[in-house]
DNA sequence: TACTATTTAATTTTT
DNA sequence: TTAAATAGTA
């Protein structure tokens, strides 16, 4: 067996990853240090060369995107298909074992999937149905309450209200929320992971046959697993199984959502056997970022501990700028993607990073204005458009009469005149019977109901039935065409004026193609349709479709993780915007935000620009704030200060910039002054400098005091201490 | 039922 | 500021 194309590209480190023994491996990644790489060489290592059958291996992801790169690169190196190699996300996986085993699962054979959005609107329904003040109870935490329950593993006989009543509260809503799943044969993700796991944990001999054939466990991005996924995993891994994890503890982002680096450290109490491998070198960014990377990332404690190297060159330094409010930070961000587009570089290969969404309006202004075509990630993706879901939901219905999520999002969509009134004694009716909205609407129809609402329920239940029974048998792709125009959505939408409903038409005409050129698996024993649901819940699909053109990508550093670009611009870093102002005060939080950052500035390969705004117009009001304390824990030698373009004297240097050091101006003083400082004159008081003209001696700055308004003053009078 | 005025709140988001 | 959700009105 040659082994060389499997091993010829590694380096020590990756290599004695890759060909470590079967016993449980602990591979720590750091950023840009082949993490994926490692993973699918690893799979390869293990089918080529020790011989384990495709079979007997289980690749589980978090995101579908990674899932399919493992698998292409997997089959790319090894120059084959391998179909019967299992690579999924958590979700995915789950899924796919809960539709083998249904009945262990105590499911019904139909059960349907729920996004988040879709459990929100049912947690409101139910609020209303309990005729619960929802402003006292935020639907919100409801949600947010179910979930962390469910990440933990926990069910409502487990949790105790100690007393509390709000607490016992949350548990009853829990408790309710999952009867209307039962009822509706609903599932959300949390559950997948949930039911995966007692599935099981409660029927050993199932347990055993998958222990049997999945020998070899690989998972990616491990400090992100949840408490529910780590049970999952050790229920797998048993007492035989080799599982090979690859994380890196200082990219874990996601604590709020369930996440638990402390998972890497309970691997290896729980595998005692573990041996550990750690990935520093880098190839991807220059020594001088990495360094910076390094620098900031020692601040926190409780790290498994790792510095991040490379044999290539320093590089630039990084540069940071000091805006004088949000539009100039935008203008410029946008002056120096200009300066670098024309040096001939892709506007593709430049990322503009943000802590928050709401920072890229005025980014896409100066874009818009600067005619630089852009891309924002992480807007609505393609299955969670309102108007895809409706046609969603109409199918749903057509699989599963008794999924009263989707029965009450289109009973009245396109209206056809059943208000809210009747909707009300539907609920009303199928609570008293615990039936399905459908039951109820059926019989409140024949019975309770004036005649003409009575035959608006009734054309709504024949419209259903008869849908269904004119596209059973069809082609998939034929189901959809024939639901989007049978059900009235398609014309509801055409006399949408405007381009808003054009594009609603388009993208209902776009599912009929998603279902053409969707494949259904023949191994899983579902109905196409089915399956096409499951599919569009589980993978939302891509947040927009015209990726094509060379765009500037702009997102938040959460979505970057994971991502490269030769250029990167980290743009609002003010404390308070970063770290998040709802972060500051816990340690854990802070800690957090400093692996974003972390995160954010290993996404560059060779220059990175840090910019913050000494002045920032927030929900509509004006802000003044410090400049991130991680741009402050940069070491100097690696950061160049942009000069703003206004010339009263040179920048002070980052020392006096970001320390709360005190300073007089006096005329020809070389430490001067930048828009935005903050200063303090012996008479006006404190005010913040919006203006400079002229040089030296007579210099004049403009500055906004506190009580005493705006005055432009010669600042060889002035007399102005710096704060 | 649909449109308009008012109120409210404001991180990050795989699946 | 603004977006979304709600309440009120035609």
């Amino acid at each position: 067996m040659d082994v060389t194309p499997i091993l010829e590209s590694l380096n020590d480190a990756q290599r004695q990853a890759v060909t470590a023994p079967a016993e449980p491996t602990l591979v720590i990644a750091g950023a840009g240090s082949g993490k994926t790489r490692v993973l699918v060489h690893r799979a390869a290592w293990l089918i080529d060369v020790e011989g384990v059958s495709p079979q007997g291996l289980l690749a589980v992801t978090f995101t579908n995107k990674a899932a399919a790169e493992m698998r292409g690169r997997i089959e790319a190196l090894l120059d084959m298909p391998v179909n019967h190699l299992w690579i999924g996300t958590f979700h995915g996986l789950a899924h796919r074992l809960l539709r083998r085993h249904w009945r262990e699962a105590e499911l019904p054979q139909n059960f349907q999937i729920i996004d988040s959005d879709d459990q929100l609107r049912l947690i409101k329904r139910l609020l209303k149905n309990l005729e619960i003040d929802d402003s006292r109870w935020v639907p919100r935490e409801i949600q947010y309450f179910i979930n962390a329950q469910k990440d933990e593993g926990l069910r409502p006989k487990h949790l105790d209200d100690d007393g509390d009543p709000n607490r016992r509260q949350m548990i009853s809503f829990y408790k309710e929320y999952e009867e209307v799943c039962a009822r509706g044969g609903l599932v959300d993700f949390a559950e997948l992971l949930l039911r995966a796991h007692e599935l099981w944990r409660d029927n050993p001999e199932l347990l055993a046959h998958y222990q049997r054939r999945f020998q070899h466990l690989l998972v990616d991005e491990f400090q992100d697993t949840n408490a529910i996924q780590y049970a999952w995993l050790r229920l797998l891994a048993g007492k035989e199984g080799v599982p090979f994890v690859v994380g890196d503890d200082d990219q874990s982002i996601y604590r709020w959502r369930g996440a638990r680096v402390e998972h890497i450290h309970q691997f290896q109490k729980d595998f005692p056997s573990t041996s550990v491998v750690k990935l520093e070198q880098n190839y991807r960014s220059t020594a001088t970022i990495l360094n910076a990377a390094n620098a900031v990332i020692a601040n926190n404690n409780s790290r498994m501990g790792k510095n991040l190297w490379t044999d290539g060159a320093d590089g630039e330094a990084i540069k940071m700028y000091a805006a004088y409010n949000e539009r100039d930070e935008s203008d410029f961000v946008i002056g120096r993607l200009r300066d670098w587009i024309d040096h001939g570089n892709v506007r593709a290969d430049a990322a503009i990073l943000y802590r928050s969404n709401a920072q890229s309006r005025v980014l896409e202004e100066s874009l818009i204005n600067a005619g630089i075509p852009y891309r924002v990630y992480g807007g609505l993706r393609f299955f969670e458009r309102a108007e895809i879901k409706d046609a969603l939901a109409y199918l749903r219905l057509i699989a599963n009469r008794d999924d009263d999520s989707s029965f009450e999002r289109v009973v009245n969509r396109p209206t056809r005149g059943i208000g809210a009134r009747t909707v009300e004694s539907m609920r009303a009716y199928a609570r008293a019977n615990s039936c399905a909205m459908w039951r109820a609407a059926g019989a409140i129809a024949s019975d309770t109901l004036t005649s003409r609402s009575a035959n608006s329920v009734l054309a709504f239940l024949n419209l259903i039935e008869r849908m269904a029974r004119e596209t059973s048998g069809l082609d998939l792709q034929d189901q959809v065409d024939h639901v989007i125009h049978a059900s009235g959505l398609v014309d509801y939408f055409k006399k949408d004026k405007g381009e808003k409903g054009e594009t609603r038409v388009e993208n209902l005409l776009e599912l009929v193609s998603a279902a053409k050129s969707f494949e259904p698996d023949p191994a899983e024993e579902m109905s196409p349709l089915d399956e096409f649901l499951s599919h569009a819940a589980l993978e939302s699909g891509e947040g927009q479709a015209d990726a094509w053109e060379d765009c500037v990508q702009l997102m938040t550093m959460h979505s970057a993780k994971g991502l490269e670009f030769p250029l990167v611009f980290m743009c609002g870093m003010e404390d308070g915007l970063f770290p998040h102002q709802r972060s500051i005060a816990d340690p854990n939080g802070l800690e957090e935000e400093r692996r974003l950052c972390y995160v954010g500035i290993t996404r560059a390969k060779e220059t990175l620009y840090v910019t913050f705004a000494e002045q920032r117009r927030l929900h509509g009001m004006d802000n003044f704030s410090q400049p991130s304390r991680f741009i402050a824990e940069i070491p100097d030698e690696y950061v160049e200060e942009i000069r703003p373009r206004v010339q009263v004297s040179r920048p002070m240097g980052r020392a006096s910039g970001l320390s709360r050091r005190q300073s007089s101006i006096a005329p020809g003083d070389d430490i001067g002054i930048r828009l935005g400082q903050r200063v303090r004159h012996g008479k006006f008081g404190h005010g913040v400098i919006l203006n400079c003209e002229g040089q030296g001696a007579h210099a004049r700055v403009e500055v906004n005091f506190e009580t005493a308004g705006t005055k432009w003053l010669v600042l060889s009078y002035a007399n102005l201490d710096l704060m």
